[in-house]
DNA sequence: TTGAAAGCGATACCAG
DNA sequence: CTGGTATCGCTTTCAA
């Protein structure tokens, strides 16, 4: 078998060409058999499925990304793996961008802007046919390689601003004033927010401010604030609560930036004595599959990730087939529980 | 400026020919400022700098992968993404990963097989440098696949079993029969095993058998199995502990296969008037974070999933540099909170 | 220290 | 329906 040793004697990997040989056919009839089928007489395809089969064939990507207009590699960029936060978005992401064959290739800041960087420019180095990245909010300098690149770019999880070319997001700050208003409804009057904040987390920052204006439009007291610049961890939201409760023991209400938080915080509020819902109110973000688990259940927002990495894998496709930008808002919702009161009737009367 | 005019002709993004082009030198030359600086002149490399980064050049790994002899590619294969379950162990991984260079290219199978095969045969396509996949237990193809490759493979998360290159993980037999070990001794006598536990899920059939295992050696009841083929949800274990209830009365011990299954177990025995830990002990796996915040808190078994990621990353960069391949088995820790009862002294008096 | 030229493994266009 | 051939952008000898 001549054409066996021919294919051994290249050393590595089968090729199109090591399938050409033993079939007996040019290379590109080999490339075509697999891209276009149909222009590949039957019983040739048959054979040629047999040698590649026999061979463990496996396409080279890397030769095709080069050769091809498309490399079938979308970059995503995350600013955290941990906790969910947003685990959830790339499942849903990369399970609806299978059906087109694209690759996820993943990257995590860990909210540090010079890695950003760093990523962003590692990823465009694969030649990506998109990226998605979370937030709206970059260093210059990523903005800048992003859109010189020319990829489609997909900004997940947050909205509004400047996009670079399209997004799929919430609106973080209508969520905080959501947080906020809930509360001032349940009839609590002392707020604070509390939790992680770290430098670059501008999502965080949108709905403390949200919930800033709120409590303003309500003239009620300013909403104080218990933050550090640090994961959220249950530990921290014990940690703060003390700390906010010694030094401001008038708080009622206690807006959390996330679950994992809160759930220290309800602890926290326990061993102080406190009654929830009763003395005091607890919100959180995030809607962790424990929120609903803890005692009391955790009042929350519920954003939507799935749906975000759906419409992100569908914006993808689309943008990908040379479609128009565009901008989709994903709705959140509001868990009443109960580690708030049932709201009040408005004492408006509506 | 002729040589601007020759760069844009090309149309597409900079690369090392515009460069070369803009400074004056040769493709060849621009290429070694970057992979071996000192073999350039100085004065060289300021000004191939200095062109690269008014171009916003991005190097095309594609075709740097297909021309070298590695690709910086790390495939990773995991089953679920859901609840954090392997997102802390890819966090650690990519990260560690990324002073190498590495990148990471991420697929989901879903503990769905057939999706295994494609997936792997996917990752290949891209030549990775190597390939870390969760589990030991793999449909034969893949096996294949990953063996004639040739490259580099860590199976992480379970060890034990036919290992096809190198492996990280931890006994998950061993750690069921702690779980129950840890039953028997805190008093516990008619325990069940509940559960999400997919076909395809061994690591969950390991923790059952190894507790079943104990329970045999310890005389007591069999243990009563209430499982089903579906991922593991909060609902499900309330679902699961009302039918195990209704038709097994006499359990008085529930080892659970996740702690977010546990979550719900804890809320239907309160439903049921059961008193925990006196009447009924949990035990859950896995230590989510909010674990010891629900109530009672929930005695567990935590895997070290960062040292698990650290340790492939560890392998992943021994193997590329041809160390030979090596099995690390990582700790678990029984950590006895209050959903079980304080363990009883030996009745043997030692 | 630098350059020329030959691949790497596919794709795409143009003939036959 | 099938086959040549140029090409993608970089790395890698081998010379100069």
């Amino acid at each position: 078998m001549v054409s066996d040793v021919e294919e051994r004697e290249k050393g590595g990997a089968p090729t199109l060409a090591s399938i050409a040989v033993r079939v007996g056919v040019s290379v590109n009839t080999v490339s075509r058999a697999l891209r276009a089928p149909n222009t590949v007489r039957p019983e040739l395809r048959r054979q040629i499925a047999k040698a590649m089969d026999e061979l463990n064939y496996v396409p080279n990507r890397l030769a095709g990304g080069l050769s091809g207009t498309r490399s079938d590699i979308v970059g995503v960029v995350v600013t955290s793996l941990y906790y969910s936060e947003f685990a959830s978005i790339i499942d849903a992401l990369q399970s609806a961008l299978l059906k087109d064959n694209l690759q996820v290739m993943l990257a995590n800041t860990r909210y540090d802007p010079d890695q950003e960087v760093t990523l962003v420019r590692s990823i465009l180095s694969w030649r990506p046919a998109a990226v998605a990245i979370i937030g709206v909010d970059h260093p210059t300098k990523v903005t800048e390689l992003l859109t010189s690149s020319g990829v489609p770019v997909i900004e997940m999880w947050d909205v509004g601003g400047d996009i670079i070319d399209s997004a799929v997001g919430m609106d973080h700050e209508g969520a905080g004033k959501a947080q906020a208003d809930h509360m001032i409804a349940c009839g609590y009057r002392h707020l604070a927010f509390l939790g992680s904040m770290r430098e670059n987390d501008m999502r965080a920052k949108k709905r403390a401010r949200g919930a800033a204006s709120a409590i303003a439009a309500a003239g009620l007291p300013d909403l104080v604030y218990a933050v550090r610049q640090e994961g959220g961890r249950p530990a921290l939201g014990e940690e703060l609560t003390h700390e906010l409760l010694d030094s401001n023991p008038q708080i009622d209400g206690i807006i959390c930036n996330s679950d994992v938080v809160a759930f220290g915080v309800l602890k926290a509020l326990h061993e102080r004595g406190r009654k929830l819902p009763g003395d005091v109110g607890v919100i959180g973000f995030g809607d962790s599959e424990a929120a609903n688990y803890v005692t009391p259940s955790l009042t929350t927002v519920k954003p939507d990730r799935h749906r975000i990495g759906e419409f992100t894998a569908e914006l993808i496709v689309a943008r990908i087939n040379g479609e128009e930008p565009r901008t989709n808002v994903v709705d959140w919702e509001l868990l009443a529980r109960n580690s708030t009161r049932p709201p009040l009737k408005s004492l408006n009367g509506d």
